[in-house]
DNA sequence: AGTTAGCACTCATCGACTGAGAGTGCTAAC
DNA sequence: GTTAGCACTCTCAGTCGATGAGTGCTAACT
C-alpha cells in the first residue's frame, strides 16, 4: 500500500489536531474541521489503511485515532511544514544569548529556563564535562595554616579551586617546585589520562626530591577523584511543564518520570551527543523505558570544533515538533555564536 | 473543659493511629486497636469533648476523626514521648557527617540526602550566604591575555573565584597593588558593607594612583554584583518522596506544592533562622499558603557562634513528628560537631 | 455522675445498570 | 472509487441501592 496525497493530507491533520487537542479524532470530525473533500466514510476508508500502515492506532475500538510513534515520524520527516520560529521566540533567544556571561554554569542554566519558558515544555541541558577538560596549568595561594588553596586552570578556561592538605613545615617555595612539576608534567592532558598513565611517571620524577613525594600525590587527590568529574551534572528546566501535560494526569506515570528525572544518567542518554545537528527522538526510539511516551529533540553545541554539551526539549510524544525543532535549532546556533565569539567565556 | 488523662491518652492514641494510617479513626476502632478500658461510646463522648476543644475534627459527618493543626500541636507539646533515635539511624548520620568533607556544597546536598532518605520525606537545607561572609583577602593569578583570575578568601573559609577583564597592558605588578589597596580596606567587612559604605573610600584611595582606578572598580564589579551572593540556594532532597504520601494522591495539590519549591524565596522562610533549636511549624502555623497541609521540623547550625545555615525536614502535617524531630536534632548536632572541629573544611 | 448498650441516622464508597455520544466497519447504492 | 445508511462497540457520566463505618442521642445500669 502507498501513502498517496489524500492519505498524508489525513494523516497530517489528525496529527496536527491531535497535538493541539490531545484527544482521539475520528473520522467524522476530521471532516469537519478539515475541508478534504470527501466525506467521513471515505476518511474511515483512509485511516483504516492508515492503521493497517502503522501510522495510527486505535486506543480502543470506538475511540478516534492517535498517532502511533511511526506516524510522528512519518509526519516529522515528510509532512511537517518546515520549522518556523515566531518572532518574538527570535527576539528572546537572541536577548538571552547575547548577554555578557562569565560563568558557563550560569549559560547553562539560563539556557534551559529560555527552553522550557518558550515551549512549556521540560528542558535538558549537558555542560561541558568536567573531567575532560585538559589541564592547563595550578597555582598555589596561601590559605590556612597547613592548608593552602590549588586553583587549576584547565585549558578550556575553567578555573577550580580546591582546598589542600599541606604539611605544616612544608614552604612556599617547596608548593612552587610542586607546582612547577606538575605543570610540566601534566600540561595537556586530561585528569582522566593524568589519573590513569601519568601518575607513576610523576611518582618517579618526584623521587628526587622525596621530602615532596608525599605532599605531591596528596595534593592531586581532591582533583582526581572528585566525584562531580566524570558524571557532569544534567540541568532540567520547566519539570513542571510536564504536569499539565495530559498524558500526565495519572500520578503513577508523575512518579517514574520524576523518578527518571532525578537521575542523570538517564536524562543524559536522552541527548543524543554522537549526532551532529538536530536529532529527533519520538517515542520508543530511545532506549529508555521510563520515557518511551516521550519525545526529544536534541541538538549539539561546541567551543572551538569540539563538542562540549548538548540541549534537548523533553515532551510527550505528541508535541508541536515544528516549534520545538526551530527553537532547539536556532538556540543552539546562537549558542555557538556566544561561545564562539566571547573569548571571555570561560568554560 | 479540661484536658483529663483519658482525653490525652485517646488523643495520642487517634494521633498515633493516624499518622501511621492516613485513615480518619473512629470510636469502635480505638477502643479496639487501643486497650482504653472503656467503652466504643464514652470514647465517642470524649472524642467530642475533644472536636469542641479544637484539637480532632471530622472530615464529614460520618467519618472518624483526625488531628486538626492544633491537635497535633498539643501532641508535639505535651502527649509525644520524647524522640528517640533509632540506633542504625544515628550511625548513619554519624557515618555522613564525619566524612571527609572539603567543600560546604558538599556538606549540604549530603545532608539534604541524609535526611531525606531517613525520613522519607522531603529536606530543605540553607547553606551559609554567600554575600554575608567577611572578606578577609584577594589574590591574581595569570588567566588568558587581558583577563586575570581573581581568587577571593572569605574569613569563614570559603573560596570564590571569577574571570576579571583587565586592561591587555595591566601588569602584574599593578595587579597586586591593587589587590594590596583592596585587601587593606576590605579586610573584616562583607562585601555587602564593601558595596554599601566602602567603595569611595577605596575609589578616594585610588585616585592618587589614576591609572589604576578603573581597574580596580571593574575588577570588584562581578563579587559586588554576583547575583548568587544575597539569594542563596536552597537544597531540596526527596521531592519525591512527598508524591509517595497518601495526601498527595490529587495532581493539583502536587502541582502547587512542586511550584513553591522552585522558589527559594518561598522555601527559604519554612526554615526558622530566627529561633535557635529545634523549631516545629505545624500546618497553618507557617504563613505560606501552599504549605498549609504540611509541617516543618527545623533547626539552624553554626560555625563559631554564629548561624550560617538551616535543615529541615518537610512533611504532610500528618507525619512522624518523634522520628522527624530525633533525626534533625541528632543531624544538626553532628553537622555543628562537623563543622567547628574540621577545620579544613571552608565555608 | 459517669459509663454503656441500643438505635436511628448520615454519609462515602462501590458495583451494577443505563442512556447518550462518538466512532467504527460493512454493505449496498451511486 | 465514493458515499449513505445502519448495526454494532465501547467509553463516559450519571443514577440507584446496598453496604459499612461512624456518629449522636437516649435510656438504662453501676
Amino acid at each position: 500500500m502507498q501513502m498517496d496525497e489524500r492519505k498524508k493530507k489525513i494523516l497530517r491533520a489528525l496529527i496536527q489536531d491531535y497535538i493541539a487537542s490531545a484527544e482521539p479524532i475520528g473520522s467524522r470530525t476530521i471532516a469537519r474541521k478539515f475541508d478534504l473533500g470527501v466525506s467521513p466514510a471515505t476518511i474511515r476508508n483512509e485511516m483504516s489503511d492508515l492503521e493497517e500502515l502503522g501510522l495510527i492506532e486505535q486506543p480502543h475500538t470506538s475511540a478516534g485515532r492517535i498517532p502511533s510513534d511511526a506516524g510522528y515520524r512519518y509526519y516529522v520527516d515528510f509532512l511537517m511544514e518546515p520549522p518556523a520560529l515566531r518572532d518574538d521566540d527570535k527576539m528572546l533567544i537572541e536577548r538571552e544569548t547575547t548577554h555578557r556571561i562569565h560563568e558557563i554554569q550560569e549559560v547553562i542554566t539560563q539556557t534551559s529556563k529560555l527552553l522550557s519558558q518558550l515551549t512549556s515544555l521540560t528542558s535538558v541541558v549537558l555542560g561541558p564535562q568536567k573531567g575532560k577538560g585538559t589541564f592547563s596549568r595550578m597555582h598555589f595561594l596561601p590559605y590556612q595554616p597547613g592548608q593552602a588553596i590549588m586553583v587549576v586552570v584547565k585549558e578550556n578556561g575553567a578555573v577550580e579551586n580546591h582546598i589542600i592538605e599541606i604539611g605544616q613545615d612544608v614552604a612556599a617555595e617547596e608548593l612552587q617546585k610542586i607546582a612547577d612539576v606538575l605543570n610540566r608534567k601534566m600540561h595537556g592532558y586530561t585528569l582522566n589520562e593524568v589519573k590513569r598513565t601519568l601518575l607513576h611517571e610523576i611518582y618517579s620524577e618526584l623521587t628526587r626530591q622525596r621530602s615532596l613525594l608525599d605532599s605531591a600525590l596528596e595534593l592531586l587527590e581532591p582533583i582526581l577523584n572528585d566525584q562531580d568529574q566524570e558524571q557532569e551534572h544534567v540541568y532540567l528546566g520547566g519539570a513542571l511543564n510536564m504536569l499539565n501535560q495530559p498524558e500526565f494526569r495519572d500520578l503513577e506515570k508523575v512518579k517514574t518520570l520524576f523518578k527518571a528525572f532525578e537521575e542523570d544518567g538517564r536524562l543524559k542518554k536522552l541527548l543524543s551527543m554522537d549526532r551532529e545537528g538536530l536529532t529527533v527522538t519520538i517515542g520508543g526510539e530511545n532506549k529508555l523505558d521510563e520515557f518511551k511516551d516521550c519525545s526529544v529533540i536534541s541538538a549539539t553545541f561546541r567551543v572551538g570544533g569540539e563538542i562540549v554539551g548538548a540541549v534537548g526539549i523533553l515532551g510527550p510524544t505528541r508535541m508541536d515538533y515544528a516549534k520545538a525543532m526551530a527553537i532547539v535549532d536556532y538556540t543552539t546556533r546562537m549558542l555557538n555564536r556566544l561561545l564562539r565569539t566571547s573569548k571571555r567565556t570561560p568554560l
